[in-house]
DNA sequence: TGTCAATATTATTTCGATATTTTTTCGACA
DNA sequence: TGTCGAAAAAATATCGAAATAATATTGACA
C-alpha cells in the first residue's frame, strides 16, 4: 500500500496505527494476537514487530507475557498531549517562520488552499460528515500542519511534533463521532496562514495556541459527555 | 536483570538499549541479526521485537529488507538534540518547581547529595576514570536530572524529556572517551539545585541551559576531534 | 454457601526451519 | 582491463508449531 511497505511486518505496522488513530480499534481494547493475525493476514513474527514500534508511538500499550493493549485515552492525558503539543507546535512554528524561504511559502500555500477547497463547504449544521470527505479533510488538516513547521530545520522537533500530532489525532476523532457539528475552524486555519505569510510568528503561535486549546476544549466536553453516557450504560446494568 | 524483564524480549531489549547509550555498540554499525541472537541468546522473535522498539527510542534505525544500524551520530544532530532538549528540559523544570512539594524536595536533595558524593573526588586533571565510577556518576547524573523534572506534572513531558536525554547521554558518552577532562561539572549541578530550591525558577532554567549548552560544546570540541582522526585514518588508507 | 487448590483452557512467547531478498563472487565478453 | 550478468553465498523476513505462562473452571472441603 504505502511507499515504504517493504515488508510485512512495515505494512502490519502502519494499517494497525492507522486502525488506532481513526479508532476502527477502541481505545483501551485488548489486542488478541491469533485475532490481529487472522484480520491483517500475517503471521506472529510481523504481527508483534508491528506492535512493538506501536508502543514507541505510544499507541500501544503491554504488559510482559499479558499482551498489548490499544492505549487508552483520558481526559487528563488529553490535557497533558494539548500542552505539550502547543509548546512544540509553537516552537517549531517560531523557527519555520524565521528560516522559511519562497519555496516553503509555496508549500504552505498549496496545502492551505487544498484544505480551504475542502473547508469551504463543511456542513455548519450538525449534519454528519460522510466518511470520505472526513477522510480528506484529515488528510489535508494533517498535511497543512505539517506544512507550517516543515522548514524549522529541526528534524527532532519535528519528530516530536509528528508524534503528538497523532495523539491529538485520535482524540479529536472521538469528538467528530460525537458532536458532529463544525465551529468555523476554517478562520482559525486561515488566521493562522495570514499570519504565517507576514512573518509575524508572534501572531501566527498565539493562532495556533488559541486554535489547538479551541480543539481540545471540544474534544473534552465530548469525552465527559461520553463518559455519562458510558457511566449510564453500565449504571443500568450493574 | 532489571524489574520488568517478564519475557526475553524485555530483557533484550534493555540490554541491546544499554550496549548502544553506552558505546559498547558503535554508532552507524551494521547490527547482524545471525551475531545479535548468539551474543544475547536469544531467537529472532524476540531479537526482532527488541530492535523494533529500539526503533521507537531512536536508538536504531532499520531499511526494509536491508536490515537494522545502529542509529549514527553527528554534530548536526548533536545540535538539534541539545536545542530540543533544553526546551523541553526547562518547560519541565518550571512546571516542576511551580507544582513540586516537600517530597518532592527531599527527593531532589537525595538525589543531588548523592550526585555530589561522587563528583566531589573526580579528577579534575586529565587522569583517565575507572568505568565503574564512571557509572555510578551516570546513574547519578540521570537520577539527579530525573528527580529535578519529577514532579512537573505531566507524564508526556516526562517521556520526551526521558527519550532526549537518552540521546543526549550517547553524545556525551562519546567525549568522555575522548577528553579524558573533566571541568567543574559539580558547580553546574550544584547552581541548578541551589535555584531549584530557592524556588527560582527562572535562574533554574538559565542554569539549565548553560549546563546543557556546556556539555553539548564539550561533545562538538570531542567529535570534530574525532572526525580528524578518522578523516586522517581512511585518509592514509585511501 | 464460600473458599481454595488442582485442573483445563486460553493466550502469549519463543524457537527452528523455510522462503525471500540482497549482496558477493566469478567468468564471459567487449 | 573493465563491465555486465548469471550463479552462489549470505543475510533478512516469515511461518507454523512447541513451550510457557496466565486465566478460567471445576469440584472438594469447611
Amino acid at each position: 500500500m504505502s511507499s515504504s511497505d517493504k515488508t510485512l511486518a512495515d505494512r502490519t505496522y502502519r494499517q494497525l496505527r492507522g486502525d488506532i488513530v481513526n479508532g476502527r480499534l477502541a481505545a483501551g481494547s485488548k489486542l488478541k494476537l491469533e485475532g490481529l493475525a487472522q484480520d491483517y493476514e500475517v503471521g506472529m513474527s510481523p504481527l508483534r514487530e508491528a506492535l512493538a514500534r506501536l508502543m514507541g508511538d505510544l499507541l500501544v500499550v503491554s504488559e510482559g507475557q499479558r499482551g498489548f493493549w490499544v492505549a487508552p485515552l483520558s481526559l487528563d492525558e488529553l490535557d497533558d498531549v494539548s500542552r505539550v503539543r502547543a509548546l512544540i507546535e509553537t516552537e517549531a512554528l517560531n523557527a519555520a517562520i524565521r528560516n522559511g524561504d519562497a519555496q516553503w511559502e509555496r508549500e504552505v500555500t498549496a496545502a492551505f488552499d487544498a484544505l480551504a477547497a475542502v473547508e469551504e463547504h463543511l456542513p455548519h449544521t450538525s449534519e454528519a460528515l460522510p466518511p470520505e470527505q472526513l477522510e480528506t479533510w484529515e488528510a489535508r488538516n494533517r498535511a497543512f500542519h505539517a506544512a507550517l513547521v516543515s522548514a524549522a530545520g529541526s528534524p527532532m522537533l519535528i519528530k516530536l511534533r509528528a508524534l503528538l500530532y497523532q495523539q491529538s489525532e485520535r482524540y479529536r476523532r472521538v469528538s467528530l463521532n460525537v458532536s458532529r457539528g463544525w465551529r468555523n475552524v476554517h478562520d482559525e486555519h486561515r488566521a493562522i496562514y495570514d499570519a504565517t505569510m507576514q512573518r509575524n510568528a508572534l501572531r501566527a503561535c498565539r493562532m495556533t495556541e488559541l486554535h489547538l486549546a479551541r480543539t481540545a476544549e471540544e474534544v473534552r466536553k465530548a469525552m465527559a459527555a461520553l463518559a455519562r453516557d458510558d457511566d449510564q450504560v453500565s449504571g443500568g446494568k450493574a
